[in-house]
DNA sequence: AGCACGCCGACT
DNA sequence: GTCGGCGTGCTC
């Protein structure tokens, strides 16, 4: 026992000593997944570092115990990643424990399949049953192995007659593992061409790529290119550069771009270098991509957001796409950003980093016009395809009675019209989910709320059904508003008032379209209809495949890849989410609305877009039809800076709640008044506001409050968020989350 | 997180 | 008299 580790045993904060027993002593390491004593129970760490029983300063609070076991497959991560770990867990005051927990994925054993061999040679004259025999013809056609499932599938009860062939010496029975597709070298399909094109805009900002490449130093990218400017072409290229130098590269893609089509571009190009990270992966598909990268058997990696943590060897580039969505931010748990992970990441491993997004984040535009990052700009579209035109329909201006139907101006109908004369596809943008906003009584004015939130019903009419969108509860919409009913009046004399859909939703307008436009076909995709990647890729594959003339849907229309026969973009309403209270909305508005106008005309057809609003003075609004993103981002800039919103200043959030009002509200204040004693006594400048209930004060039966506080020194913010998580402010029946860079403000 | 210890209400 | 509720504290 010369030898001692230090584990960290998620979800406990600290990090525990054991013993190395001798015979592992060579072998385990920092980065190694082991099994350790505890108390009176086995449980699993990772060792975060080693060091010799010499250095071991003995405490008598506690006897050392050891190791318990060495799994099979123990290596977890990369020494050299551990420094990065510590600084996320630092950064967001949260413990190394929780950060190895989020990051690294849970070892699965591989899975196993039973191949079914046809023994050579053997006497299969004395087969009697129908059965037996059907198996073995089956098995001399293919002449090779079948899997055990596959003769369970076609023949039930297989598994009897499969046992007794194998004790007569007619078959054998191996097993074996199951391999993963996602690392195998399956043959990209002919349409990913293999050769890399660049026309000149491209070829202009490759050679400060290569340049950075080559210097083997961090550095930062903003790549801005408008939709269709082909960045993807130039992510290719430079990680083949990277390649070309020996370096692996990394690349970060929200979970919905992550398509089949995306995976087949690179596949094209790379073969079985890649890896794949996304959460559609079996936990052991995902830990074989971990391990393939782990052991520098992959070189490029392409994830999700949870991919910037990918064990990748010899990395030396990061490439964040999309990098202004908001789903890099991990909503819950330990909240980090998988954007900015990149760019620190780039930092630890001297990779260089490219952000790029045709509507880049302010936080990420800022960094670039201070120079921090190189801006680098696509400005026109790949194909010579003519420029699209948006025009705004201001609904303040249409009367009523001209409107086609409650959500489609004439100018709207007109285009989609035209379209489908054109025998061309639509999309149709209503970020908004259901048939009505809510229910409302004729009589007494009664809205159906959730009884568990402080929100409406969102009446879902397809399912006939009222659903709480944040809580999920599902209710049968009443006949008569229960408000009425409740005062028990004669309903002969006072009849109670009947329930009317109010507001509207996708559902809504998908109708809407049905009736104006009975021959189309007409698809829906929202969350509703498409519970998960596959059915979501499924619709987008429809349109693709020229099957949909109109998608009606959510935010979940803007971001499919390449949809060439998309040449008209209508948005019911642009002004869904523009007064949300958060300081975010008009980027918001304005990122989903210029997404969504460069789904029109990718291919060599012209595009049109009309944006229906009413507000169309907005500058969200006039700065998509304008195309102006830098004007846009410079007015919204200097409100930023006005208000001390960030990227001028950082942000932290405390949320609190409870089943209990008064406890979710006076933790907070506790906290307030901490911070306020502890910033005079460190003589820091922070803005506290609050604590005030949040927007949606009620969520699932907890009353929730929150705190903001805006600081110039994230110094500063990050010691008071480690102050206030020490603090044992906390009673018993309230929970806190603490958000650092908080993108959810509900 | 587990698992124990510990101190107050309804039952075989 | 005991079974069991979950509040509190510890685990190398």
């Amino acid at each position: 026992m010369e030898y001692l580790v230090n584990v960290v045993i998620p979800p406990l904060r600290q990090a525990f000593t054991y013993f190395v027993p001798e015979e592992w002593e060579k072998m385990v390491d920092t980065g190694y997944q082991v099994e350790v004593p505890l108390g009176k129970r086995q449980a699993q760490g990772f060792v975060i570092s080693k060091f010799p029983l010499s250095s071991y300063q003995s405490n008598d609070e506690y006897d050392v115990k050891s190791l318990a076991e060495l799994p099979l497959e123990y290596r977890s991560f990369d020494p050299k990643q551990l420094p990065f770990f510590e600084w996320i867990a630092e950064y967001y005051g949260d413990s190394l424990s929780n950060v190895l927990d989020v990051a690294i994925p849970k070892y699965a054993p591989p899975k196993l399949k039973r191949l079914i061999h046809l023994v050579d040679n053997c006497d299969t004259s004395s087969l009697r049953g129908l059965r037996q025999k059907e198996i073995v013809s089956l098995l001399q056609e293919r002449k090779e192995p079948v899997t055990s499932s596959e003769l369970s599938k076609r023949f039930k009860g297989a598994h009897g007659t499969l046992k007794s062939l194998e004790s007569r010496g007619i078959i054998s029975i191996s097993t074996e593992e199951i391999k993963n597709h996602h690392l195998s070298n399956s043959p990209a399909p002919s349409w990913a061409k293999s050769t890399i094109e660049l026309n000149d805009q491209q070829l202009k900002v490759v050679p400060s790529l290569h340049a950075a490449l080559h210097q083997q130093a961090h550095s930062t990218f903003l790549l801005h290119g408008v939709t269709g400017s082909g960045k993807t072409e130039v992510y290719l290229d430079a990680i083949l550069h990277a390649q070309s130098l020996g370096k692996s590269s990394l690349l970060i893609v929200p979970e919905i771009a992550l398509t089949p089509q995306l995976v087949d571009r690179f596949r094209a190009r790379l073969g079985s270098e890649l890896a794949l990270l996304h959460s559609g992966l079996s936990t052991r598909a995902r830990w074989d991509s971990w391990r393939a990268l782990l052991e520098g058997r992959c070189h490029v990696a392409i994830g999700a957001r949870s991919g910037i943590f990918a064990p990748i060897q010899n990395l030396g580039l990061i490439l964040v796409d999309e990098e202004h969505d908001h789903s890099f931010k991990q909503s819950e748990g330990l909240r980090y950003n998988a954007r900015d992970l990149a760019v620190m990441r780039g930092k630890f491993e001297n990779a260089v980093v490219i952000l790029g997004s045709a509507t880049p984040s302010l936080e990420t535009l800022s960094n670039a016009l201070k120079k921090k990052y190189t801006y680098l700009s696509l400005d026109k579209r790949h194909t010579d395809s003519p420029e699209t035109e948006i025009e705004i329909v201001d609904l303040t201006k249409v009367k009523r009675s001209e409107m086609i139907s409650p959500n489609i101006s004439p100018r709207l109908h007109e285009e989609l019209t035209k379209t489908l004369t054109k025998k061309e596809q639509a999309f149709i943008l209503y970020n908004k989910r259901g048939f009505a906003s809510y229910l409302q009584c004729e009589k007494c004015e009664e809205v159906m709320t959730c009884p568990n939130c402080s929100v409406t019903f969102t009446f879902h009419q397809h399912r006939n059904q009222l659903l709480c969108h944040y809580c999920n509860l599902q209710l049968l919409p009443p006949e008569f508003c229960p408000a009425c009913l409740s005062l028990d009046l004669d309903p002969n004399i006072e009849p109670p008032g009947k329930l009317t859909p109010r507001g509207s939703g996708t559902e809504k307008v998908f109708d809407e379209l049905c009736s104006l436009f009975p021959e189309a076909k007409i698809d829906r995709l929202d969350r509703d209809t498409a519970n998960n990647l596959q059915e979501y890729r499924d619709v987008l594959d429809r349109v693709r495949a020229g099957e949909t003339d109109i998608l009606v849907g959510t935010q979940m229309i803007a971001k499919g890849h390449d949809l060439p026969g998309v040449t008209f973009v209508g948005v019911v309403d642009c002004d869904v989410g523009l007064h949300f209270p958060d300081f975010r909305a008009s980027e918001r508005a304005f990122q989903l609305l210029t997404q969504v106008a460069g789904r029109a005309g990718r291919g060599d057809k012209p595009g049109k877009v009309i944006l229906q609003t009413r507000v169309p003075e907005h500058s969200s609004i006039v700065m998509t039809k304008t195309k102006n993103f830098l004007g846009f981002a410079k007015q919204e800039l200097s409100e930023r800076q006005e208000l001390y919103y960030p990227p001028f200043s950082k942000m932290l959030r405390i949320v609190c709640a409870s089943q209990d009002q008064n406890i979710a509200f006076q933790t907070l204040q506790a906290f307030r008044k901490h911070s306020e004693s502890f910033l005079e006594k460190h003589g820091y400048h922070i803005m506290l506001l609050g604590p005030t209930p949040t927007p949606i004060e009620r969520v699932k039966t907890q009353w929730r409050f929150h705190m903001l506080f805006k600081a110039g020194s994230i110094q500063q913010l990050n010691h008071l968020l480690r102050e206030l998580r020490s603090l044992k402010l906390k009673t018993r029946k309230v929970r806190v989350t603490y958000d650092l860079d908080p993108y959810e403000m509900l």
